[in-house]
DNA sequence: AGTATATATAAAGGCCTATTTAAAGGGGTC
DNA sequence: GACCCCTTTAAATAGGCCTTTATATATACT
């Protein structure tokens, strides 16, 4: 019954880590001059990479998110390299980073178009209201993940801790769609 | 050269006491209906009390703050006493709290009439903006307290810890106006 | 007679600030 | 038409501010 197969793609992987100690941001700031640090506006301190591509907040208790990865491997690295900049800029930090990847969103081509209409009356937990947004927001019990569908076919699922929550997510509610016959598929 | 013996009044204290233990609001909100408890509003329980004539916030966290007492020793006999009912109505609670005085308001009255516009132009830390509010705010560094000063005489001494600090403000804010020449009195 | 203005003070929960990212539809400026 | 911005979703992080309670004081405004 399914028509096509899903074209699933992880766009961007937050993971939250500590190296548990204090920080002096502004100390940061000196050395790194790159860096954004407005206290007044937002108590984290924005340490972006080039590669991996992503921004990580540093907090003053020595917590940190990073945001923008690619994958779980790619946050991981990125936090890690921002410890290690850190050290080379003679800021001392004993511990390397404690890391959990906190949330995942992908994008995903279903390969044919989502009645969106009949969908919003036939799935449950669901949320469609067009002139507030295009989307229907589907929320999933297992995986906890939220599904947003629009009528093209692409979804983007958010919530996931791991890449295979997302493959998970996308599997049930394509079986789900094709069951209930909410999928159109050109000719 | 102080021409009138300055009325104080003590017009409330505000106490923080805990119990060190979690509590149940809902239970209590059923023990005693005439409690007010609406978390999506705020997040502690209102137990008023007749006499002492006060109004105890309840937490989960056991904690508590006792507003509305006239004496230091009334904020206190006022927090035992919602505890002692609490306990009556079949609330579990473990230990006695522990209580602490946080801010003493307390009006007095000069008895003579103070230049405030002078005492604007000569008080340091001070604020005056009578087409904001009528009042000349004043802080003072020792005791820490903060003095609201009418044209009519009277004060507002707020922030002290202790009702010695009421008396300590207040006789060195007398002595600096009547120093500074801002005191008037009649005839 | 109420509202507001201003002062201090504790409590805890909610929301804002900022970061990232896709989707699609609306708006605005050039 | 090509750019921006906004809308929505999740998640961690941590400050600031708001909520509520009491109280005197004194102005202006509903």
């Amino acid at each position: 019954m399914p028509q096509t197969k899903p074209m699933v793609s992880v766009e961007n992987v937050v993971a939250s880590a500590s190296v548990e100690q204090k920080i002096d941001l502004n100390e940061i700031t000196t050395k790194f001059p790159d860096t954004e640090y407005h206290p007044e506006q937002f108590p984290g301190l924005v340490f972006r990479l080039k590669t991996p591509r992503t921004a990580t907040l540093i907090f003053r208790t020595g917590k940190m998110v990073c945001t923008g990865a690619k994958s779980e491997e790619m946050a991981i690295k990125a936090v890690n390299t921002v410890v290690q900049k850190l050290r080379k800029g003679k800021i001392k930090i004993k511990n390397d980073a404690v890391i959990t990847v906190q949330n995942i969103v992908a994008a995903i081509n279903l390969g044919g178009k989502i009645h969106l209409e009949k969908a919003a009356r036939t799935l449950p937990r669901s949320m469609y209201e067009p002139e507030q947004f295009p989307g229907l927001i589907h929320r999933m019990l297992d995986p906890k993940t939220v599904i947003l569908l629009f009528a093209s076919g692409k979804l983007v699922c958010t919530g996931a801790k791991k890449e295979s929550d997302v493959y998970r997510s996308v599997h049930n509610l394509h079986s789900l769609l094709e069951e209930k016959n909410l999928m159109i598929y050109d000719q």
